[in-house]
DNA sequence: CCCGCCCTCTACAACGTTGTAACCTCACTC
DNA sequence: GAGTGAGGTTACAACGTTGTAGAGGGCGGG
């Protein structure tokens, strides 16, 4: 592997120069930059970003940390990160917490954090309760998702209340009024689960309906299989209703396979709506309709937060909000003609 | 942040010592080997990475690059490279290529791949025709999958093969006569599409069943919506059918949607088998028929052939070759039943 | 009793880069 | 024509770590 000193001698200039061509330093002449520029490329030569990262501070690394890429929504998610930092110039370590406490503990303030400049942390363990932790955490953080509204990092997410909110007028309007609530969880003060009920609730106030609780359904863990689980539970206790909103795509995807299975017909029997328009449910059958939280913009605005805090690393200012705006997507299984 | 200066200094020892005791050197005193640890902890020292990457040229950083993590065979590949990377003490940078072949030129090349110990590549754009160029490559790297089979690098992948003429064979043996292979491309050479269609051959020639060509259906990109779009257009010119193998899983998923939309049901009119195994497959409706890949296996033996090249780097060895084993999973899709 | 060896620890250099300070050379000003 | 200042370049130190070489002390064997 050649070293700037190897481009250097090959240029005759100074290790200086060669470093100032490769970080464009303006004032070096237009004929030394060339002949340095060429000693580069006949070397072949890259900089050592090891030696860079150790002399500057800075790696050009940055840390996804999320529940489980298996997850369509993280998938996602991850994508439109890595396309975002990207464009900063930034490469993206990613790590799995399993939304296990302990692992999201040790992947914050494991050693391997000690080498990235920034942290896009999705908490799904750690809570409000844990701010102290987070704050004694130096680097540049952003917090995505809803289980840490009002932390001490700057934090980026979709209007979820809105959003659900929006998703259950959207049934309402279609004449639904027997609305299921899935992975709504009235224990629980805190997270996706809880927002996304209270938009729940206002739709119905808005409309004048009253919710039913028995409509209300939990379930732990937001995955395909829960999801299916939890709707079979919910068939044999013969409640009857006619929508259900699913509090992420995974969910809906579980429950409309067990509401078929049932021999129910969708949209006709039961309107459904789901949340995070993850690309499978375009060819879903039938197609779920869902929430698109604004992917892209999350990615975008939790690294321009990451960059600012970059810039200003000792900026004492308090966090940041940012909510994303959502759009409803209509598809069949919400398809008004009932 | 402390340095190992600092513990040094609290520890009253050298830094040599303290590095000693973090690398597990053995000749350390068990009363020195405490005193440092205790100074490590009062500091809450964590050692400088970059530093150490500098100075030991290795940096625990592996780069593993796929198409895209919003296709789920990918996304699920990157969490078990994931698990097995962290199992040896290893953290993985995922990048993304979109298939395309100046980008995974670039990324295999580019300045991000100098601060990495090893590649694992999944290359779907660059091939065989480009072997001198992945020879060029000095750093450890394994490739994945089949696009380049016989390549300068050791290299990991399914019995594509046999796992396509046992996904064929599952269907013939059901009574299917004339199945489509949906993913096949009778132009092209190399890669999973020809190696699967070989498969699908070989199949058909073990059961003494001759192969309709009009059979063999290509699909441009293994997207659901392409599978949807071929499955489309194969409808259109009416030729009868009554199995489908399809060359992975959202293929099947997108063409399976537009058989229910054309009134067909599954397995009654057509049985259906898809490539893969991703968990979707597991809550669609009805459930996919697929071949395991083994996924686990291949990222586990990538990550031991990648440690091997860490430990004998100039090793001249010829490049070795992988097979994992793969599994016929029965799902509703492909139900014996007619 | 002394030599040599092993255990334990240390000083110093080196990895490849960028920041600092300073130098030299011009061109321009007065 | 000397003084000034900016452009262009350089030498050197520093970032935090690990490898090398070796020092000092204790112990066993001859």
């Amino acid at each position: 592997m050649p070293t700037i000193h190897d481009v250097a001698r090959l240029a005759e200039v100074s290790i200086k120069t060669v470093s100032n061509v490769l970080n464009d330093y303006p004032h070096v002449r237009p004929a030394t930059r060339q002949r340095v520029q060429a000693a580069i490329d006949a070397l072949d030569y890259q900089p050592n970003l090891s030696a860079r990262g150790l002399r500057s501070g800075r790696t050009g690394l940055v840390s996804l940390i999320v529940p489980d890429l298996t997850n369509a929504y993280f998938a996602e998610l991850a994508d439109v990160v890595m396309r975002a930092a990207e464009a900063q110039g930034l490469s993206v370590i990613i790590a799995q917490s399993g939304a296990d406490r302990e692992r999201e503990l040790s992947l914050i303030r494991g050693p391997r954090m000690q080498m990235v400049d920034g942290i896009l942390f999705s908490a799904l363990a750690l809570s409000e309760d844990d701010n102290d932790l987070l704050a004694a955490i130096k680097k540049p953080m952003v917090l995505l998702g809803e289980r840490i509204l009002h932390g001490p990092k700057d934090h980026v997410t979709m209007r979820n209340v809105e959003g659900s909110q929006a998703a259950t007028a959207h049934l309402l309007e279609r004449g639904r009024r027997r609305i299921v609530a899935l992975g709504g969880d009235s224990a629980q003060g805190v997270g996706s689960a809880a927002l996304r009920l209270e938009g729940y609730r206002r739709a119905h106030a808005a409309a004048g309906v009253e919710v039913d609780e028995d409509l209300v359904v939990e379930v732990v863990g937001w995955f395909r299989s829960t999801g299916a689980a939890a709707m079979r539970e919910f068939l044999a206790r013969g409640i009857p209703f006619d929508g259900l909103v699913a509090f992420n795509d995974l969910i809906a995807l579980g429950a409309m396979r067990v509401l078929q299975e049932a021999g129910l017909q969708i949209p006709r029997d039961v309107a459904v709506i789901g949340f995070d328009d993850i690309d499978e449910t375009r060819y879903s059958l039938p197609t779920l309709s869902t929430i698109d939280p604004g992917r892209s913009e999350i990615a975008e605005v939790a690294l321009r937060f990451l960059a600012d805090q970059f810039d200003h690393p000792d900026a004492a200012r308090a966090p940041r909000d940012h909510l994303t705006a959502f759009r409803v997507v209509e598809r069949e299984s919400s398809a008004s003609a009932r």
